[in-house]
DNA sequence: CGGACTTTGTGCAAACGTTCACAAGGGCGT
DNA sequence: ACGCCCTTGTGAACGTTTGCACAAAGTCCG
């Protein structure tokens, strides 16, 4: 019972913003079956996972009527149904790409492995690099890449090398037979229909952050709270400007960063 | 002159869509400036940036009429205005809180000082951690987050120590004057208002991909391509399972993973 | 066994975001 | 100087997402 996804009543496709918010849930009823909570409603799980409780019913119904009117949602039965809708009842070998810092802490993550995602290979470029073992993971070389897509049935790849090498790196996986790329390297990658790539750029998301935090202090004006007001005004447009042309290199020196605070 | 934000039209409010948009033009036209291209058209720049041209537009648009009808935006100017709007034409102090592999990852990522962020500290609560250099940076005590914080007018703080510390770090951040947080732990961060929080989860990057990848795995049933099919059907759910109740423990023995491929 | 209470599931309207299509406007060749 | 051609900026249509408000549907207690 219940194989068939996309069937049942006349939910053909369930929306991505949708998509996107059940693993949130997922992960605040892992918590909760971790307290031995056998039953939540709505309410409270929205809370715990920080959206809005209609809009929590409206995903969940999506993937069918699986509440008690009057009582809430089986903790267990949710998990379970979220899980196999997400696909996540299966296990997904992983190979990582680029074995710098962002590759390790990948390699790392503990989400990673507790959630049906598994470290099938690290593979990297460098021949330093190459050979080590890194979270368990001995390193292979890049040109072994096409190789451990097709032995381990690797659909998913996470791209944790520089920028230059980001765009190669994807048309061999994908040429290798991978369909699902998580990518790191700040580059827009190209890849042919059928191929979806995510991209998490730490960059872009600081420079949404700088954007409100930006807005914020253009209320209260000079200073907030107790804080020393210097830094506010120690600009350094000197790299922006570089490239740009338009030079204005004001304070050359940073009064920060070595050995200010003392231990 | 252009001083003044949020003022020159009607335009109260940038959409926040087109913020999250507005570092990825500011990327593309990076690179396009490293290529000495001085001016480029809505299509070309649309084309890099990976987006729909009439997108790209109206996006600028928000921010004025920076373009030229009949032949294009000024690269340099237009990474001027786009870099003032974010706020990258001021420098942010940044400290980051766990020096794990993340926060290792974060502190060397090379686009992080290169768009006017700078590593103010990184903390770290672990005395064998403390005190080491990491990315140039000395590594502080957890206890002095708020002496930090202060000293340097940090108003942005990402989080990148495990889960269960995450709320206590982001509750002293606060308190200390952050108002901005990039939070990588999965917990739901409870802050006040006025301050706000964006959270990049890896894992939940990776489900999201996984749900796609299964649904495109339901099309071309048995075998895409050229590719070993066994792993397709190696479920794994004995993970999922003891946590829910629904315990349905197939092939336990992962028949991967530790040296097949040959170097 | 019945009625009150609780919570789900959903119709609906408003807000938001995307895309098309085209008029307005500026450069460039002649 | 004039008209052609190109590209921007934007009005309007469309699709998606959100949030309210409430009926439907279950539980629990007396």
């Amino acid at each position: 019972m219940s194989r068939r996804t996309a069937s049942d009543k006349g939910m053909q496709g369930i929306p991505e913003a949708t998509i996107a918010r059940l693993p949130l849930y997922l992960r605040a009823l892992y918590a909760l079956a971790d307290r031995d909570i056998a039953s939540v409603s709505s309410e409270e799980l929205a809370a715990a996972s920080g959206v809005n409780s209609a809009k929590l019913r409206k995903d969940l119904s999506h993937l069918g009527s699986y509440g008690t009117r009057g009582v809430g949602y089986d903790v267990g039965y949710l998990i379970y149904q979220i899980s196999r809708e997400l696909g996540l009842t299966q296990d997904w070998p992983v190979v990582i790409v680029g074995a710098g810092n962002l590759g390790r802490a990948l390699a790392n993550y503990g989400g990673f492995a507790s959630r049906g995602f598994r470290v099938a290979a690290m593979l990297d470029s460098d021949p330093l690099v190459v050979g080590t073992v890194i979270a368990g993971h001995r390193v292979y070389g890049a040109d072994e890449m096409e190789r451990v897509v097709v032995r381990y049935g690797v659909m998913i790849g996470a791209i944790t090398a520089p920028a230059v090498a980001a765009q190669d790196i994807c048309d061999r996986l994908v040429t290798a037979g991978v369909t699902s790329i998580l990518n790191f390297a700040p580059v827009v990658l190209n890849v042919p229909d059928g191929v979806d790539v995510r991209k998490v750029d730490l960059s872009i998301e600081l420079q949404i952050l700088a954007f409100h935090a930006q807005r914020k202090s253009e209320f209260r004006v000079p200073h907030c709270g107790d804080r020393d007001v210097r830094s506010l005004d120690a600009h350094r447009r000197g790299d922006l400007a570089s490239s740009t042309g338009r030079g204005l290199p004001l304070d050359g020196d940073d009064p920060v960063a070595a050995e200010a605070v003392g231990t």
